[in-house]
DNA sequence: ACAAAAGTGTTGCTTTTACACCCATGC
DNA sequence: GCATGGGTGTAAAAGCAACACTTTTGT
Protein backbone atom coordinates (compact mmCIF):
# COMPACT_ATOMS: atom_id res chain seq x y z
CA UNK A 1 0.00 0.00 0.00
CA UNK A 2 2.13 2.90 -1.17
CA UNK A 3 1.64 6.35 -0.34
CA UNK A 4 0.84 9.60 -1.88
CA UNK A 5 1.34 12.92 -1.03
CA UNK A 6 -2.65 14.65 -1.22
CA UNK A 7 -3.00 18.38 -2.28
CA UNK A 8 -6.50 20.17 -2.79
CA UNK A 9 -6.93 22.43 -5.41
CA UNK A 10 -9.37 25.58 -6.00
CA UNK A 11 -10.60 26.89 -8.99
CA UNK A 12 -12.01 29.93 -7.46
CA UNK A 13 -14.73 32.09 -9.53
CA UNK A 14 -16.49 35.18 -9.48
CA UNK A 15 -17.87 38.41 -12.12
CA UNK A 16 -16.00 41.17 -11.83
CA UNK A 17 -16.80 44.87 -13.43
CA UNK A 18 -15.78 45.51 -16.70
CA UNK A 19 -17.09 44.88 -20.66
CA UNK A 20 -16.65 41.28 -20.97
CA UNK A 21 -16.41 39.97 -24.36
CA UNK A 22 -18.66 37.93 -26.40
CA UNK A 23 -17.82 34.55 -26.99
CA UNK A 24 -16.73 34.25 -30.80
CA UNK A 25 -18.95 31.12 -31.54
CA UNK A 26 -22.21 32.49 -29.97
CA UNK A 27 -22.67 36.00 -31.46
CA UNK A 28 -21.57 35.44 -34.70
CA UNK A 29 -23.70 37.68 -36.82
CA UNK A 30 -25.72 39.56 -34.45
CA UNK A 31 -25.52 43.05 -33.11
CA UNK A 32 -24.90 42.13 -29.30
CA UNK A 33 -24.85 45.29 -26.06
CA UNK A 34 -21.84 45.22 -24.70
CA UNK A 35 -21.79 42.42 -21.24
CA UNK A 36 -21.66 43.84 -17.71
CA UNK A 37 -19.13 41.84 -15.97
CA UNK A 38 -16.70 39.42 -16.99
CA UNK A 39 -16.06 35.84 -15.25
CA UNK A 40 -12.34 35.75 -13.75
CA UNK A 41 -10.32 33.11 -11.67
CA UNK A 42 -8.45 33.46 -8.98
CA UNK A 43 -4.33 32.68 -9.62
CA UNK A 44 -1.79 32.68 -7.37
CA UNK A 45 2.04 33.31 -8.18
CA UNK A 46 3.89 30.92 -6.56
CA UNK A 47 6.54 31.54 -4.09
CA UNK A 48 8.47 28.43 -3.62
CA UNK A 49 9.86 26.00 -5.51
CA UNK A 50 8.31 23.38 -8.05
CA UNK A 51 7.50 25.94 -10.52
CA UNK A 52 8.12 29.11 -8.09
CA UNK A 53 7.32 32.45 -10.07
CA UNK A 54 4.95 30.91 -11.98
CA UNK A 55 1.28 31.32 -11.99
CA UNK A 56 -1.29 28.32 -10.09
CA UNK A 57 -4.18 27.61 -9.11
CA UNK A 58 -4.66 28.09 -5.15
CA UNK A 59 -4.26 25.33 -2.87
CA UNK A 60 -1.94 23.00 -0.56
CA UNK A 61 -1.46 19.82 1.03
CA UNK A 62 -3.90 17.99 2.64
CA UNK A 63 -3.62 17.37 6.33
CA UNK A 64 -4.45 13.88 7.62
CA UNK A 65 -7.70 13.77 9.99
CA UNK A 66 -8.78 16.74 7.73
CA UNK A 67 -11.82 16.42 5.49
CA UNK A 68 -11.29 17.66 2.27
CA UNK A 69 -13.70 19.76 2.13
CA UNK A 70 -12.36 21.35 5.08
CA UNK A 71 -9.30 21.95 3.67
CA UNK A 72 -10.24 23.56 0.41
CA UNK A 73 -12.08 25.66 3.09
CA UNK A 74 -8.78 26.25 4.91
CA UNK A 75 -6.64 26.92 1.64
CA UNK A 76 -9.10 29.32 0.58
CA UNK A 77 -8.93 31.34 3.64
CA UNK A 78 -5.30 31.25 4.49
CA UNK A 79 -4.14 31.96 0.35
CA UNK A 80 -6.90 34.56 -0.46
CA UNK A 81 -9.04 35.75 3.05
CA UNK A 82 -11.97 35.16 1.02
CA UNK A 83 -14.47 34.31 3.91
CA UNK A 84 -16.96 31.64 3.97
CA UNK A 85 -19.64 32.83 2.27
CA UNK A 86 -18.03 30.93 -0.93
CA UNK A 87 -19.93 27.86 -2.39
CA UNK A 88 -17.85 25.35 -2.27
CA UNK A 89 -18.02 21.78 -4.34
CA UNK A 90 -16.06 19.25 -5.22
CA UNK A 91 -14.68 19.40 -8.85
CA UNK A 92 -12.66 15.91 -10.00
CA UNK A 93 -9.45 14.37 -8.72
CA UNK A 94 -5.90 14.20 -10.91
CA UNK A 95 -3.57 11.99 -10.34
CA UNK A 96 -1.64 11.79 -13.48
CA UNK A 97 2.33 10.16 -12.50
CA UNK A 98 4.58 12.84 -12.54
CA UNK A 99 2.38 15.63 -12.19
CA UNK A 100 3.88 16.88 -9.45
CA UNK A 101 8.07 16.66 -9.28
CA UNK A 102 8.14 16.18 -5.12
CA UNK A 103 6.66 12.39 -5.97
CA UNK A 104 3.15 10.77 -6.27
CA UNK A 105 0.45 13.38 -5.91
CA UNK A 106 -3.18 13.48 -6.15
CA UNK A 107 -4.94 16.61 -6.04
CA UNK A 108 -8.77 17.04 -5.36
CA UNK A 109 -9.48 19.83 -7.09
CA UNK A 110 -12.60 22.03 -5.88
CA UNK A 111 -14.58 24.73 -7.64
CA UNK A 112 -15.47 28.17 -5.46
CA UNK A 113 -17.54 30.66 -6.64
CA UNK A 114 -17.28 34.27 -4.84
CA UNK A 115 -19.52 36.88 -5.11
CA UNK A 116 -19.15 40.10 -7.14
CA UNK A 117 -17.25 42.05 -4.25
CA UNK A 118 -14.12 40.94 -2.78
CA UNK A 119 -10.43 42.52 -2.69
CA UNK A 120 -7.78 39.86 -2.27
CA UNK A 121 -4.56 39.57 -0.07
CA UNK A 122 -2.07 36.96 -0.67
CA UNK A 123 -0.61 35.00 2.50
CA UNK A 124 1.55 32.23 3.13
CA UNK A 125 3.38 30.65 0.63
CA UNK A 126 1.45 32.55 -2.10
CA UNK A 127 3.13 35.78 -2.91
CA UNK A 128 0.29 37.36 -4.65
CA UNK A 129 -3.47 36.52 -5.18
CA UNK A 130 -5.02 38.00 -8.25
CA UNK A 131 -8.18 37.89 -10.48
CA UNK A 132 -7.92 37.25 -14.23
CA UNK A 133 -10.22 37.26 -16.68
CA UNK A 134 -10.90 34.13 -18.16
CA UNK A 135 -10.13 35.27 -21.81
CA UNK A 136 -6.64 36.69 -20.53
CA UNK A 137 -5.14 33.32 -18.71
CA UNK A 138 -1.86 32.07 -19.54
CA UNK A 139 -2.79 28.95 -20.17
CA UNK A 140 0.50 28.01 -21.17
CA UNK A 141 1.98 29.58 -18.03
CA UNK A 142 0.17 27.65 -15.69
CA UNK A 143 2.15 25.26 -13.03
CA UNK A 144 1.40 21.70 -12.85
CA UNK A 145 -1.72 20.86 -14.73
CA UNK A 146 -3.71 23.45 -13.28
CA UNK A 147 -4.70 24.53 -16.58
CA UNK A 148 -6.45 21.11 -17.40
CA UNK A 149 -7.95 21.52 -13.63
CA UNK A 150 -8.51 25.39 -14.19
CA UNK A 151 -10.69 24.44 -18.38
CA UNK A 152 -12.65 21.86 -16.26
CA UNK A 153 -13.43 24.15 -13.73
CA UNK A 154 -14.67 26.99 -15.57
CA UNK A 155 -16.68 24.20 -18.06
CA UNK A 156 -18.21 22.80 -15.12
CA UNK A 157 -19.64 26.24 -13.80
CA UNK A 158 -20.64 27.22 -17.26
CA UNK A 159 -22.63 23.91 -17.34
CA UNK A 160 -23.99 24.10 -13.67
CA UNK A 161 -25.71 27.58 -14.34
CA UNK A 162 -28.13 25.77 -17.32
CA UNK A 163 -29.50 23.62 -14.54
CA UNK A 164 -28.99 24.80 -11.16
CA UNK A 165 -29.26 27.82 -8.83
CA UNK A 166 -25.34 28.11 -8.90
CA UNK A 167 -26.04 31.61 -10.39
CA UNK A 168 -27.16 33.33 -7.28
CA UNK A 169 -23.50 31.84 -5.66
CA UNK A 170 -22.01 34.77 -7.37
CA UNK A 171 -24.60 37.58 -6.23
CA UNK A 172 -24.42 39.35 -2.41
CA UNK A 173 -26.79 37.82 -0.54
CA UNK A 174 -29.49 40.28 -1.95
CA UNK A 175 -29.89 40.93 -5.42
CA UNK A 176 -32.06 42.13 -8.59
CA UNK A 177 -32.82 40.00 -11.61
CA UNK A 178 -30.49 42.49 -13.50
CA UNK A 179 -27.82 41.37 -11.66
CA UNK A 180 -28.54 37.39 -11.83
CA UNK A 181 -28.94 38.08 -15.54
CA UNK A 182 -25.69 40.07 -15.51
CA UNK A 183 -24.10 36.76 -13.94
CA UNK A 184 -25.06 34.64 -16.44
CA UNK A 185 -24.40 37.09 -19.20
CA UNK A 186 -20.72 36.73 -17.93
CA UNK A 187 -20.58 33.12 -17.62
CA UNK A 188 -21.59 32.29 -20.56
CA UNK A 189 -20.05 34.59 -22.94
CA UNK A 190 -23.02 36.49 -24.47
CA UNK A 191 -26.21 38.23 -23.94
CA UNK A 192 -29.58 37.36 -22.90
CA UNK A 193 -32.92 38.58 -23.74
CA UNK A 194 -34.05 40.65 -20.55
CA UNK A 195 -37.82 40.00 -20.77
CA UNK A 196 -37.62 36.52 -21.04
CA UNK A 197 -34.98 35.96 -18.96
CA UNK A 198 -36.93 37.79 -15.98
CA UNK A 199 -39.81 35.85 -16.60
CA UNK A 200 -38.06 32.80 -16.71
CA UNK A 201 -36.41 33.11 -13.05
CA UNK A 202 -39.25 34.46 -11.25
CA UNK A 203 -41.48 31.93 -12.77
CA UNK A 204 -39.78 29.35 -11.58
CA UNK A 205 -40.58 28.12 -7.84
CA UNK A 206 -39.06 28.32 -5.07
CA UNK A 207 -35.73 29.81 -7.18
CA UNK A 208 -35.70 33.07 -5.95
CA UNK A 209 -37.19 34.68 -3.04
CA UNK A 210 -38.67 38.62 -2.58
CA UNK A 211 -37.59 40.19 0.20
CA UNK A 212 -37.88 44.04 -0.53
CA UNK A 213 -36.79 47.04 -2.72
CA UNK A 214 -33.97 48.68 -3.37
CA UNK A 215 -33.11 51.88 -5.26
CA UNK A 216 -31.46 52.59 -8.29
CA UNK A 217 -28.30 50.82 -8.93
CA UNK A 218 -27.19 51.57 -12.34
CA UNK A 219 -29.16 54.69 -13.36
CA UNK A 220 -32.83 52.71 -13.54
CA UNK A 221 -35.44 52.41 -11.54
CA UNK A 222 -35.94 51.03 -8.05
CA UNK A 223 -36.25 47.12 -8.81
CA UNK A 224 -37.42 44.11 -6.02
CA UNK A 225 -34.83 42.23 -4.05
CA UNK A 226 -33.94 38.31 -4.09
CA UNK A 227 -32.44 36.26 -1.91
CA UNK A 228 -31.53 33.15 -3.42
CA UNK A 229 -34.00 29.94 -2.76
CA UNK A 230 -34.08 26.49 -1.14
CA UNK A 231 -34.54 25.17 -4.85
CA UNK A 232 -30.98 24.05 -6.19
CA UNK A 233 -32.10 21.82 -9.44
CA UNK A 234 -33.87 24.03 -11.93
CA UNK A 235 -36.21 22.25 -14.29
CA UNK A 236 -36.72 23.24 -17.07
CA UNK A 237 -33.20 24.13 -17.51
CA UNK A 238 -32.25 27.84 -18.26
CA UNK A 239 -31.23 27.10 -22.24
CA UNK A 240 -27.82 28.00 -22.85
CA UNK A 241 -27.77 25.76 -25.54
CA UNK A 242 -29.90 27.20 -29.16
CA UNK A 243 -30.24 30.87 -30.24
CA UNK A 244 -31.14 32.27 -26.63
CA UNK A 245 -29.09 35.05 -27.46
CA UNK A 246 -30.44 38.66 -28.42
CA UNK A 247 -30.90 41.65 -26.53
CA UNK A 248 -31.78 44.67 -27.50
CA UNK A 249 -29.14 45.74 -30.30
CA UNK A 250 -25.75 48.09 -29.23
CA UNK A 251 -27.01 51.66 -30.83
CA UNK B 1 3.47 17.11 3.51
CA UNK B 2 1.47 14.05 5.23
CA UNK B 3 0.69 11.09 3.08
CA UNK B 4 -2.42 9.17 2.54
CA UNK B 5 -3.32 5.42 0.92
CA UNK B 6 -4.90 6.01 -2.22
CA UNK B 7 -7.25 3.66 -3.81
CA UNK B 8 -10.16 3.61 -6.26
CA UNK B 9 -13.64 2.33 -5.65
CA UNK B 10 -15.88 1.07 -8.40
CA UNK B 11 -19.61 1.71 -8.69
CA UNK B 12 -20.57 -1.04 -11.37
CA UNK B 13 -24.01 -0.74 -12.64
CA UNK B 14 -26.00 -2.89 -15.17
CA UNK B 15 -29.19 -3.78 -16.02
CA UNK B 16 -30.45 -7.52 -15.28
CA UNK B 17 -33.36 -9.39 -16.90
CA UNK B 18 -36.48 -9.54 -14.70
CA UNK B 19 -39.26 -7.21 -13.69
CA UNK B 20 -38.31 -4.02 -12.01
CA UNK B 21 -39.99 -2.35 -9.47
CA UNK B 22 -41.64 0.66 -10.20
CA UNK B 23 -40.10 3.86 -7.78
CA UNK B 24 -43.40 4.69 -5.63
CA UNK B 25 -42.92 8.03 -6.12
CA UNK B 26 -43.13 8.29 -9.75
CA UNK B 27 -45.89 6.54 -10.78
CA UNK B 28 -48.02 7.04 -7.96
CA UNK B 29 -51.64 6.49 -9.47
CA UNK B 30 -51.19 5.30 -13.05
CA UNK B 31 -51.51 1.79 -14.15
CA UNK B 32 -48.13 1.00 -15.19
CA UNK B 33 -46.69 -2.27 -17.23
CA UNK B 34 -44.07 -4.15 -15.65
CA UNK B 35 -40.83 -3.17 -16.43
CA UNK B 36 -38.04 -5.21 -18.38
CA UNK B 37 -35.26 -5.07 -16.52
CA UNK B 38 -33.64 -3.72 -13.50
CA UNK B 39 -30.87 -1.96 -12.30
CA UNK B 40 -28.19 -3.27 -10.38
CA UNK B 41 -24.87 -2.87 -8.58
CA UNK B 42 -21.54 -5.38 -8.21
CA UNK B 43 -20.68 -5.71 -4.93
CA UNK B 44 -17.79 -7.87 -3.52
CA UNK B 45 -18.07 -9.84 -0.54
CA UNK B 46 -14.57 -8.63 1.05
CA UNK B 47 -12.11 -11.58 2.25
CA UNK B 48 -9.72 -9.32 4.42
CA UNK B 49 -9.41 -7.95 7.33
CA UNK B 50 -11.20 -4.40 7.52
CA UNK B 51 -14.85 -4.77 7.25
CA UNK B 52 -13.75 -8.58 6.50
CA UNK B 53 -17.05 -10.65 5.63
CA UNK B 54 -18.98 -7.57 4.76
CA UNK B 55 -20.15 -6.31 1.10
CA UNK B 56 -18.42 -3.86 -0.63
CA UNK B 57 -17.63 -1.60 -3.94
CA UNK B 58 -14.94 -3.50 -5.81
CA UNK B 59 -11.55 -1.71 -5.76
CA UNK B 60 -8.14 -1.15 -4.15
CA UNK B 61 -4.93 0.34 -4.20
CA UNK B 62 -3.84 2.87 -6.62
CA UNK B 63 0.05 1.79 -7.82
CA UNK B 64 2.50 4.72 -7.75
CA UNK B 65 3.10 6.09 -11.00
CA UNK B 66 -0.24 4.76 -12.06
CA UNK B 67 -2.87 6.95 -13.18
CA UNK B 68 -6.13 6.88 -11.29
CA UNK B 69 -8.52 5.34 -14.82
CA UNK B 70 -5.62 3.40 -15.27
CA UNK B 71 -6.09 1.64 -11.39
CA UNK B 72 -9.81 1.46 -11.89
CA UNK B 73 -9.54 -0.24 -15.10
CA UNK B 74 -6.94 -2.60 -13.23
CA UNK B 75 -9.05 -2.96 -10.52
CA UNK B 76 -12.53 -4.16 -13.16
CA UNK B 77 -10.55 -6.82 -14.59
CA UNK B 78 -8.95 -8.27 -11.54
CA UNK B 79 -12.53 -8.31 -9.01
CA UNK B 80 -14.76 -8.71 -11.92
CA UNK B 81 -13.18 -10.05 -15.08
CA UNK B 82 -14.89 -7.28 -17.05
CA UNK B 83 -13.45 -6.82 -20.09
CA UNK B 84 -12.37 -3.18 -21.49
CA UNK B 85 -16.41 -2.68 -22.73
CA UNK B 86 -17.66 -0.43 -20.08
CA UNK B 87 -17.70 2.64 -19.54
CA UNK B 88 -15.62 4.55 -17.06
CA UNK B 89 -15.81 7.81 -15.51
CA UNK B 90 -14.63 9.55 -12.17
CA UNK B 91 -17.65 10.15 -9.82
CA UNK B 92 -15.75 11.62 -6.54
CA UNK B 93 -13.27 11.54 -3.58
CA UNK B 94 -13.70 10.43 -0.42
CA UNK B 95 -11.37 11.30 2.41
CA UNK B 96 -13.40 11.64 5.44
CA UNK B 97 -10.82 11.36 8.69
CA UNK B 98 -11.44 7.69 9.79
CA UNK B 99 -13.43 6.25 6.99
CA UNK B 100 -10.25 3.57 6.49
CA UNK B 101 -9.18 2.46 9.96
CA UNK B 102 -5.97 1.59 8.24
CA UNK B 103 -5.27 5.12 7.98
CA UNK B 104 -5.50 8.69 6.16
CA UNK B 105 -7.06 6.86 2.77
CA UNK B 106 -8.41 9.06 0.06
CA UNK B 107 -10.50 6.91 -2.30
CA UNK B 108 -10.97 8.27 -6.18
CA UNK B 109 -14.39 6.59 -7.08
CA UNK B 110 -15.40 5.88 -10.00
CA UNK B 111 -18.91 5.24 -12.32
CA UNK B 112 -18.77 2.22 -14.67
CA UNK B 113 -21.70 1.09 -16.40
CA UNK B 114 -21.28 -2.59 -18.09
CA UNK B 115 -23.47 -3.85 -20.96
CA UNK B 116 -26.64 -5.81 -20.05
CA UNK B 117 -24.80 -9.58 -20.88
CA UNK B 118 -21.37 -10.62 -18.41
CA UNK B 119 -21.46 -13.55 -15.43
CA UNK B 120 -19.40 -12.31 -12.78
CA UNK B 121 -16.23 -14.13 -11.43
CA UNK B 122 -14.40 -13.10 -8.10
CA UNK B 123 -10.82 -12.48 -7.91
CA UNK B 124 -7.64 -11.19 -5.61
CA UNK B 125 -8.73 -10.55 -2.05
CA UNK B 126 -12.56 -10.64 -2.89
CA UNK B 127 -13.88 -13.70 -2.51
CA UNK B 128 -17.25 -13.50 -4.27
CA UNK B 129 -18.52 -10.38 -6.56
CA UNK B 130 -22.62 -10.29 -7.15
CA UNK B 131 -24.98 -7.68 -9.16
CA UNK B 132 -27.08 -6.55 -6.42
CA UNK B 133 -30.82 -5.09 -7.98
CA UNK B 134 -30.61 -1.62 -6.44
CA UNK B 135 -33.73 -1.85 -4.34
CA UNK B 136 -32.23 -5.00 -2.57
CA UNK B 137 -29.26 -3.18 -1.32
CA UNK B 138 -28.23 -3.77 1.94
CA UNK B 139 -27.17 -0.62 2.64
CA UNK B 140 -26.62 -0.61 6.42
CA UNK B 141 -24.25 -3.51 5.81
CA UNK B 142 -21.50 -1.95 3.22
CA UNK B 143 -18.27 -1.49 4.03
CA UNK B 144 -16.15 1.50 4.49
CA UNK B 145 -18.57 4.77 3.51
CA UNK B 146 -19.50 2.62 0.54
CA UNK B 147 -22.99 3.35 0.90
CA UNK B 148 -22.73 6.84 0.51
CA UNK B 149 -20.60 6.20 -2.71
CA UNK B 150 -22.72 3.76 -4.13
CA UNK B 151 -25.59 6.22 -3.87
CA UNK B 152 -23.79 9.32 -5.19
CA UNK B 153 -23.01 6.73 -8.33
CA UNK B 154 -26.61 5.82 -9.01
CA UNK B 155 -27.99 9.14 -8.57
CA UNK B 156 -24.77 10.22 -10.90
CA UNK B 157 -26.19 7.33 -13.49
CA UNK B 158 -29.85 8.62 -13.16
CA UNK B 159 -28.96 12.34 -13.85
CA UNK B 160 -26.51 11.72 -17.01
CA UNK B 161 -29.25 9.88 -18.46
CA UNK B 162 -31.23 12.76 -19.38
CA UNK B 163 -29.01 14.73 -21.27
CA UNK B 164 -26.21 12.09 -22.40
CA UNK B 165 -25.74 9.39 -24.61
CA UNK B 166 -24.79 7.07 -21.59
CA UNK B 167 -27.91 4.88 -21.72
CA UNK B 168 -26.32 3.26 -24.73
CA UNK B 169 -23.29 2.06 -22.61
CA UNK B 170 -25.85 -0.20 -21.08
CA UNK B 171 -26.51 -1.67 -24.13
CA UNK B 172 -24.43 -4.51 -26.11
CA UNK B 173 -22.53 -2.92 -29.26
CA UNK B 174 -25.78 -3.34 -30.98
CA UNK B 175 -29.12 -2.83 -30.23
CA UNK B 176 -32.97 -1.93 -30.90
CA UNK B 177 -34.71 0.78 -29.38
CA UNK B 178 -36.98 -1.31 -27.65
CA UNK B 179 -33.49 -2.52 -25.65
CA UNK B 180 -32.47 1.23 -25.30
CA UNK B 181 -36.02 1.96 -23.64
CA UNK B 182 -35.58 -0.72 -21.16
CA UNK B 183 -32.32 0.64 -19.76
CA UNK B 184 -33.90 4.01 -19.61
CA UNK B 185 -36.79 2.13 -17.80
CA UNK B 186 -34.78 0.18 -15.43
CA UNK B 187 -32.63 3.21 -14.34
CA UNK B 188 -35.51 5.39 -13.87
CA UNK B 189 -37.44 3.24 -12.46
CA UNK B 190 -40.80 3.80 -14.70
CA UNK B 191 -42.29 3.52 -17.73
CA UNK B 192 -41.55 5.40 -20.67
CA UNK B 193 -44.04 5.87 -23.76
CA UNK B 194 -42.31 3.47 -26.52
CA UNK B 195 -43.35 5.57 -29.33
CA UNK B 196 -42.58 9.17 -28.55
CA UNK B 197 -39.42 7.33 -26.85
CA UNK B 198 -38.66 6.28 -30.37
CA UNK B 199 -39.08 9.28 -32.19
CA UNK B 200 -37.03 11.15 -29.52
CA UNK B 201 -33.92 9.18 -29.56
CA UNK B 202 -34.09 8.53 -33.70
CA UNK B 203 -34.40 11.77 -34.16
CA UNK B 204 -31.94 13.60 -32.43
CA UNK B 205 -29.09 13.78 -34.31
CA UNK B 206 -25.78 11.87 -34.29
CA UNK B 207 -27.29 10.00 -31.06
CA UNK B 208 -27.73 6.79 -32.62
CA UNK B 209 -26.17 5.20 -35.81
CA UNK B 210 -28.14 2.27 -37.75
CA UNK B 211 -26.51 -0.39 -39.02
CA UNK B 212 -28.76 -3.50 -40.07
CA UNK B 213 -31.63 -5.83 -38.97
CA UNK B 214 -32.29 -8.26 -36.39
CA UNK B 215 -34.74 -10.94 -36.31
CA UNK B 216 -37.08 -11.04 -33.33
CA UNK B 217 -35.53 -10.41 -30.56
CA UNK B 218 -38.71 -11.33 -28.27
CA UNK B 219 -41.56 -12.02 -29.46
CA UNK B 220 -41.83 -8.99 -32.07
CA UNK B 221 -41.26 -7.88 -35.30
CA UNK B 222 -37.47 -7.10 -36.80
CA UNK B 223 -36.27 -4.29 -35.47
CA UNK B 224 -33.52 -1.77 -37.14
CA UNK B 225 -30.22 -2.10 -35.06
CA UNK B 226 -28.10 1.06 -34.28
CA UNK B 227 -24.48 1.12 -32.49
CA UNK B 228 -24.62 4.45 -30.38
CA UNK B 229 -22.99 7.42 -31.90
CA UNK B 230 -20.41 10.20 -31.93
CA UNK B 231 -22.52 12.51 -29.96
CA UNK B 232 -21.90 12.88 -25.84
CA UNK B 233 -24.75 15.26 -25.39
CA UNK B 234 -27.92 15.44 -25.63
CA UNK B 235 -30.06 18.81 -26.54
CA UNK B 236 -32.25 19.00 -25.49
CA UNK B 237 -32.35 16.40 -22.80
CA UNK B 238 -34.64 13.19 -22.22
CA UNK B 239 -36.73 14.73 -19.63
CA UNK B 240 -37.41 12.52 -16.91
CA UNK B 241 -38.88 15.71 -15.36
CA UNK B 242 -42.12 16.31 -15.61
CA UNK B 243 -44.58 13.25 -16.24
CA UNK B 244 -43.47 11.53 -19.06
CA UNK B 245 -44.49 8.43 -17.56
CA UNK B 246 -47.27 6.40 -19.23
CA UNK B 247 -47.43 3.76 -21.73
CA UNK B 248 -50.09 1.06 -21.99
CA UNK B 249 -51.88 0.09 -19.31
CA UNK B 250 -51.18 -3.21 -17.50
CA UNK B 251 -54.04 -5.27 -18.61
C1' DA C 1 -36.63 65.53 -22.13
C1' DC C 2 -33.87 61.63 -22.35
C1' DA C 3 -31.60 57.36 -21.16
C1' DA C 4 -31.68 53.14 -18.76
C1' DA C 5 -33.40 49.49 -16.46
C1' DA C 6 -37.74 46.94 -14.52
C1' DG C 7 -41.50 44.53 -15.62
C1' DT C 8 -45.95 42.90 -18.50
C1' DG C 9 -48.53 41.38 -22.77
C1' DT C 10 -48.79 39.17 -26.99
C1' DT C 11 -47.73 36.49 -31.02
C1' DG C 12 -46.01 32.77 -33.82
C1' DC C 13 -43.29 28.86 -33.65
C1' DT C 14 -41.42 24.51 -31.81
C1' DT C 15 -41.48 20.82 -28.64
C1' DT C 16 -43.88 17.61 -25.92
C1' DT C 17 -47.47 14.65 -24.75
C1' DA C 18 -50.96 11.43 -25.38
C1' DC C 19 -53.00 8.31 -28.15
C1' DA C 20 -54.96 6.25 -32.70
C1' DC C 21 -53.40 3.41 -36.00
C1' DC C 22 -50.83 0.25 -39.24
C1' DC C 23 -47.07 -3.27 -39.95
C1' DA C 24 -44.45 -7.51 -39.39
C1' DT C 25 -43.52 -11.55 -37.03
C1' DG C 26 -44.07 -15.90 -33.88
C1' DC C 27 -47.28 -18.90 -31.89
C1' DG D 1 -56.45 -15.33 -35.34
C1' DC D 2 -54.05 -13.08 -31.75
C1' DA D 3 -50.43 -11.19 -28.96
C1' DT D 4 -46.26 -8.53 -29.15
C1' DG D 5 -43.35 -5.12 -30.22
C1' DG D 6 -41.74 -1.73 -34.21
C1' DG D 7 -42.77 2.36 -36.29
C1' DT D 8 -45.74 6.65 -38.19
C1' DG D 9 -49.49 10.27 -37.91
C1' DT D 10 -51.73 13.77 -35.49
C1' DA D 11 -54.08 17.02 -32.52
C1' DA D 12 -54.08 19.41 -28.13
C1' DA D 13 -51.14 21.63 -24.75
C1' DA D 14 -47.11 23.68 -23.13
C1' DG D 15 -42.85 26.15 -23.62
C1' DC D 16 -40.10 29.54 -25.72
C1' DA D 17 -38.05 33.43 -28.63
C1' DA D 18 -38.88 37.84 -30.14
C1' DC D 19 -40.45 42.15 -29.53
C1' DA D 20 -43.95 46.12 -28.49
C1' DC D 21 -45.00 48.68 -24.74
C1' DT D 22 -45.51 50.88 -20.00
C1' DT D 23 -43.42 52.36 -15.63
C1' DT D 24 -40.04 54.56 -12.72
C1' DT D 25 -36.06 56.42 -11.60
C1' DG D 26 -31.36 59.62 -12.39
C1' DT D 27 -29.23 63.29 -15.03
Amino acid sequence: MPDFHVTVDLVVLTIRDGDGPHRADRVASRLARPLAGRLAALLVRRGIDPYAGQLALPGGYVLPHEELADAAYRELREETGLGGAVHLEQLASYGAPGRDPRGPTVTVAFLALAPMLGSVVGGSDAAAAEWTPVDEIPWQGLAFDHAQILCDGIERARAKLEYSSLGAAFCPPEFTIGQLRAVYEAVWGYPLDPRNFHRKVSSAQGFLEPVGRTSTVDGGRPAQLFRRGQVQALHPPLTRGSDTLSGSPAG
